[in-house]
DNA sequence: GTCTATAGTGCGATAGAC
DNA sequence: GTCTATCGCACTATAGAC
C-alpha cells in the first residue's frame, strides 16, 4: 500500500465537495470522505481543524489579493478609493471559467447553517486583516475598521449575485454596481 | 422533589455564563451546566439546539426592535433615514446598566472562534430580517440589501466599541459616530 | 430517559522523504 | 540519521435517534 501519495490534501477537498453534492453535507462522515480518498479519518483531522474546514482551506492567498492594492497605494489615497481597488483586485480571483465552480460549492454552504457561520467567520478575518492593511497605510479609525468592514460585506453581496441564476456579467461588473448602489445610499442623489 | 421549576431556561443561562467565565467555554460540558442547574443533559438539549445556542436564545426580540420603525415610517423614506432610525431603536435596548454583563459575555464569545461564528449567524439573520423589512417598505434591491447590511454592521462595530474598556458614552452616542464615520468614508468632505 | 453515531483529540508507532 | 505524513487505537463530548 503506498502510503504517502503528493497533494492528498486537494483530494480530501475534492472528494469531499463531491460527496456533498451527491449525498448532502450531514449525510456524509468524514469517515467516508477518508475512505473515499484512501487515507484514515485521523488524516483527515490532520489536514482540516474541523469536517467544515475542507471546504474553506486553501483561500489563504486571496487575503493577499485584497490587501496589496492597499499597501502599494500611494500615501494619502483617500479610503474610498483603496476599497474600490482592494475591490477590482479581488474581482481578478473570479475569472467567469470558475463561476460554475463556485456555484456548486456555495450551494452546498448555502444548505447547512454550520458552513455558513464559517464562511462568516472567513469573511470576517478578511475584514480584521483588511482594517489592519488599511490602518498601516495611514488610514485612522474608526475609519479604517469601517471601510474594510464595507468593502467586504459589498464583496461578499457582490460574490452572491455573480453565482446568482441567470447573471453573466463578470464579477467586477457586478461589484462596481454594488458599490455605486452603496453611495446612493449613504449620500441619495449625490 | 420538585420536578418542574419555572425559570429553567434562565437559570441555564445564568449558570452556563458563570461556569464559562470561571472555568473557560471548552472546558466546561453540558453535563455540568446541566447538573449545576438541577437538570438532565437532555433537559439542556431540548431548550438549546446545541451547546453554543445557551449563549444567544433569547434575542428575537431585538429584531423587532430594528425592524419595527422602519415599517413604522413615512413612505418614501430614503433608506439611510430608515437606518439611522433603526440603529437609534436599537439604542433603547442596550441602557448603560447593561453594559458590564454585556462585556462579561462578550468577553466569553470574543475567546471562543465557535461562538464567534455563532454570533455572525445571528447579526446575519438580522440583515436578512432588515433587509425584508426595507423591501416591504418599497425599498428596491439592491439598495435594500446594501442597506440592511451596512445597519447591521454599523451596529455591530457601535456594540464592539460601547462595550471597549474605557468607554462610557451611551450606546446612540457611539453609533451616531459610526454612521458619520461611514458617511465620511464613502463620500469624504460633504 | 436511554442508547448510539459522529466529531474531534492525544499519543505512540511506523513508513517513507531527505 | 532527521523530519514529517500517516496510521492505529483509545478516548470524550456533542447531539440526535429511538
Amino acid at each position: 500500500m503506498v502510503r504517502w501519495q503528493p497533494g492528498t490534501r486537494e483530494r480530501l477537498q475534492g472528494t469531499a465537495l463531491l460527496l456533498f453534492t451527491e449525498r448532502g453535507y450531514d449525510e456524509t462522515t468524514v469517515a467516508e470522505i477518508a475512505a473515499a480518498a484512501d487515507v484514515t479519518e485521523r488524516t483527515f483531522f490532520r489536514h482540516f481543524a474541523d469536517k467544515r474546514e475542507v471546504l474553506f482551506a486553501g483561500q489563504e492567498d486571496f487575503l493577499g489579493t485584497f490587501t496589496e492594492p492597499v499597501a502599494a497605494a500611494e500615501p494619502g489615497t483617500p479610503p474610498f478609493v483603496l476599497v474600490r481597488r482592494a475591490l477590482e483586485s479581488a474581482a481578478a480571483f473570479f475569472p467567469d471559467d470558475r463561476r460554475t465552480w463556485s456555484r456548486t460549492r456555495q450551494r452546498v454552504i448555502d444548505a447547512v447553517p454550520a458552513l455558513g457561520e464559517r464562511e462568516l467567520g472567513k469573511l470576517a478575518n478578511l475584514k480584521v486583516h483588511l482594517g489592519a492593511a488599511l490602518r498601516e497605510h495611514g488610514v485612522a479609525e474608526p475609519a479604517a475598521t469601517i471601510a474594510a468592514e464595507t468593502a467586504v460585506t459589498v464583496f461578499h453581496l457582490s460574490f452572491a449575485q455573480w453565482i446568482a441564476d441567470g447573471e453573466d456579467r463578470d464579477f467586477a461588473a457586478v461589484a462596481h454596481e454594488r458599490l455605486d448602489a452603496l453611495t446612493e445610499v449613504v449620500h441619495p442623489g449625490r
